[in-house]
DNA sequence: TATGAATGAGTTTTCATTCAT
DNA sequence: GATGAATGAAAACTCATTCAT
């Protein structure tokens, strides 16, 4: 009756629609269906359980802004370049609620800790692709000698989840977006700590 | 035989527990008549309703623990001892699960729509003590010329949810433990950047 | 609103009809509530599970039946004394509904395994005081020699499992009750095989 | 690749096994595609009905084994012949997993009255196999004067129905088996109290 | 002949909440 | 102040069955 696949990739969008709108406490597979409009039990149909599809949307939006991040981080060789191009990359995971959905699968990771080591293993590329992006455009630079790499990237992550989670609370997006700005303008700061040739005077 | 309020405590008390361990999701009326030993129905006669209890416990934990800041961070002078009681602090914190807690009403604020304005309002304190104590530390630096201390309260406070949430993922806290110890390090780093005269002793 | 346990008993009663009238593959809390005229939840709400619910109802009726059983048999010294009282128990089952319980039970623990060492522990005291009864009204004769009470007594629940089994199906009960019949006529013969002097001739 | 309609007899086949192995209230029409590896449509597409599938699953193994007893018994000519036929036709029935199957047909009618007409019908040709058997075998003795073979029949199908439905309680089978044991022992006796002629050789 | 997709009604169980006592 | 009892709605998931292809 419909494109093969098609039901499938619906079920993974009203899942992940849900999760960034109502969040995972509120991510039943009642509400599941409602957004997308199809029966309820298609959901076990075609996932089995809430679980599996809760993963699923995780690896869906994981995988698609993983290949955008990929694809835009190789274009970038310097810092200011990089400042530029993570900037556009957080504006386009903000719209499109990825890291909503990250940090809410988190999150409920404590309430159904079979979701933990799951939603763990999903993280880890996303750290991978920080520290090497990190790596290669900072390279040997006085600070990353005092504080490597791993960490940075690790900080990084771990500040992201943070906003998104702050973001939800407030009705607009002010101080996050504030935040983010500063952050930005820390670029020159950043291309002296960082830069490769920052170390002999 | 019990002192007056002290059921309404063993309530707070219980339901602080509950969403530590077990998280927004999970933390049914049930689960925190279970975990305190009392009848599910008292949550209702004491607190009329979930959403009431969840947020009476995070002003629980929020008063003892800013209390505690408070305190601890008035004796705070200079940079160093700030970066030596925030340490001490956050550990107290990762120990009493206050963070878990408090990121765990924020990240359920999304299923509840009703809670986030009172979550956030209830976030408040933490930003005004944290920028005030930068203020009174820092005072007027390079740093915090272009980074003012408001925008830096915020991604102190972004990073610390962020630290909780993934410090949950995973089962032991290695690879945020080894964050904070790096931060931890670069204290003179960061001496110098915020000191008050701006760099040449 | 209730006396006290009075519901407990209601839910008891209609578990125990249900099994009987619509059998073990039709027992859902569903239906059992619509029997009884009760909410759905309070099967849980009391018993906790289905399962736990099916097996007290197992033991509510064990016990009844027992009971009248052990009474009523203490009664019978001779073999036509136990032959009157035991046609006069079946009887009494046969109408309660007793037996069929029994076998539904039994027949479902086949598809729920977890009931099964549960529903086997509920048939032992049968398997006892029938043991018991032969052995004290047959006592030693030619024919328990040969065949020892415990194996008959085994025998007799085997073949009023059955009994019951295949009463059900025939919508009147006209051969089982014939075959009873048969059994009680069989009686003098039964008399002279057991009887305790019946060795010397 | 495979003969006409060898996809029904797999079906048969694994409707035949699920009842078998886990009874009648778990033999959905999920499990049974399940079992069998083929589409949970396909029952559907060949029986109609998930009642029609169990019937003929009945049916089929009714035949199989009918033939067997037909042929087997039609050469048991005197009483102890016939026990010796017997117990070996009962242990293929364990073994095969036939008695199990039908009762847990019997057990299920209850639960689905509309399978106990159909069920009942496919008990008969056993009573009357079993009827004309012991005709053939005891003709006129004097026990089968006072308990006409009819009854008798009747008798051995109720209690080989309960050894089944006891047997499966217990994970060994030694009570049953030691029962069995104990029966084959009375052959003697048997012989004695039914041979034709009465009684003096 | 066979199947993947789909569904409405059902399953067991849990939810927050109310209320009489 | 406290509680056992009760409930309607909702949770995840399964059921037999249909249907287009």
């Amino acid at each position: 009756m419909q494109a093969p696949d098609s039901t499938r990739q619906q079920i993974l969008q009203a899942a992940f629609d849900t999760l960034r709108d109502r969040g995972f406490a509120a991510a039943t597979s009642r509400a599941v269906a409602e957004r997308g409009g199809f029966n309820q039990a298609l959901v076990f149909y075609y996932f089995g359980s809430m679980d599996t599809l809760l993963l699923a949307a995780l690896d869906w939006t994981n995988e698609q802004r993983l290949a955008a991040y990929r694809t835009a981080l190789a274009g970038a060789q310097t810092v200011d370049e990089l400042f530029a191009t993570a900037a556009h990359l957080f504006e386009e995971d903000r719209d499109s609620g990825h890291v909503t959905v990250v940090s809410q699968m988190i999150a409920g990771s404590i309430a159904r800790p079979e979701l933990a080591p799951e939603t763990l293993e999903r993280m880890e590329p996303w750290l991978e692709l920080c520290e090497q992006t990190l790596e290669r455009v900072l390279g040997k630079s006085p600070l990353t000698q005092m504080f490597p790499t791993r960490d940075l990237a690790y900080g990084i992550v771990t500040f992201y989840l943070g906003a998104n989670l702050l973001t939800h609370l407030e009705g607009d997006r002010a101080r996050a977006e504030a935040l983010l700005a500063r952050l930005r303008e820390l670029e020159p700061l950043a291309s002296g700590l960082f830069s490769r040739s920052g170390g002999a005077p």
